[in-house]
Parts: structure tokens; sequence; C-alpha cells
DNA sequence: AATTTATGTCGTATGTTTGCGTCATAAAAC
DNA sequence: GTTTTATGACGCAAACATACGACATAAATT
């Protein structure tokens, strides 16, 4: 018994994936964090959240092997900022796919 | 040690939840076909995704549980659709969040 | 060179999700 | 009234996610 997510659609597959970054209020947090101090801050996220730093730190790697958010190395700190390309791009599926309900035009139940 | 998640912000979590509803392909599927047959299909949704009967009815569970979907039994089979009611919140929900990239003005990585 | 600071990695415990077979239920057909 | 059919509920195993302390690393400060 494993993942069968495979066996769906390209575009659910991706939508479900993006969703799952989004499934947790830390990695939420974190990304409005990041769109709102534009000062790409770094440690200083932990500081923020009521989490440990190790368990920010692995939201924060999850959003980075997603692409979603990319990190560049100042001296000591490291400075974080959303990627708004990928942003873009995940924002697109989602509007995409809400679009659905204008589909429908007679509701049965 | 346990979920944390409810020291974060109402909205945070409100997204949150609705984000993992679609974290998984099947669930998408799902609202993708209510949205297209609106003949209200009951347990033909088994059918047309790669999983059991049991594994879907579970995850039907789960999107009526959120009142994404409603079914109302008629006879032996129950007609499931769409709830445009919920799924309009949500979608607000989605859009208020994407929008955020809007307020980036200048990135510094 | 030793210490401090900011950060990531590893290991591990606990909790949650996914997937399915089997059983239960209740309407419909016979 | 027995059988068939459509469905949900239960229980379990495997996989995955969450959370964090302890350790590692490497730049900056002393």
């Amino acid at each position: 018994m494993y993942a069968k997510t495979t066996e769906f659609e390209e575009q659910q597959q991706q939508l479900a994936k993006y969703a799952k970054l989004l499934s947790h209020p830390a990695r939420i947090a974190i990304i409005q964090l990041l769109a709102h101090k534009q000062t790409c801050i770094s440690g200083d996220i932990a500081n923020e959240l009521p989490l440990s730093r190790t368990t920010v730190s692995q939201h924060l790697q999850e959003l980075k092997n997603a692409d979603l958010v990319k990190g560049t190395i100042d001296g000591l700190t490291i400075c974080y900022c959303l990627n708004l390309v990928e942003f873009e791009k995940m924002k697109h599926f989602f509007e995409q796919f809400l679009a659905i309900n204008s589909q429908i035009t007679n509701q049965c139940c």
C-alpha cells in the first residue's frame, strides 16, 4: 500500500502539491510574513511563530524545495523571500480550479 | 507533542483547512467530477477514479464533513453535489490569500 | 585561537492520512 | 421473505507529517 497519487491527472497532482504546501498554518504564516516584511528576514521568522526554530526551519525547507521561497546567504544570516514567479504559477493553478463553480448551472440537491 | 495549529491566527487555520481538503488529487478529481456531471452521480464516482470504492467513500466523507459536498439519499443510491455556498467561501479565502503578492514592491533576493 | 551567533541536519517520538478488505444496513428486486 | 445492490462504518497496516532536542558547521566577534 502506498501513495496512488501518480495515477491522477498531471494537473490534479500539481494542484494537490501546491495545496499541500498551504495545508499547514505555519507555512501560510511564513509566506504572509515574507510578503509583508520585504526586508527578507531570516531566523527572525522563528521568533514570530509559536514553534521551535527547528520546526520552522523544516517548514521553510519544504517551501524552498517547492521553489516557492528562495534564500540567499549573507554572511551569518540567510535572507529569505518569496519566489514571485513560482507564486504566480501557483496562483494560476488555484484560480483555474476555483473557477469551475461557474460551470454549474443547475443544482440537483 | 501534538498539533500546534491552534496557536496560529483563525484566518490562517481556516485557509490551511481548505488547502488540506485540496491536498489530495482524489478529492480534487471528485470536486471536478461533481462540477462537470451535473447529474449528481453517486457511486459512479468510484468507477471514474483509480481507487477502491471504500477509499473514495472516505474522501467523499471528508469533503462532506467540511460541508463542501452534500448528498441526498434517493432510494438505494445517494446523490452528491457541490455545496456552492461553501465553495464560494473557500474561493474567497484562497483569493484573498493569493493576492498578497501584489504587496511586494521590491524583492531583495 | 576561542567564543558567540545563525543556521542547518539528524534522530526520534508521536500523530495523521491513505488505502483497502470485511462487515453492517437498508432499499429494491425477485 | 430472500437475494441483490448501493452504500457507509470499522479496523488495521503502511506511509507520511509534525515537532523538537541535540549535534554540526561555519561566519563573525572577541
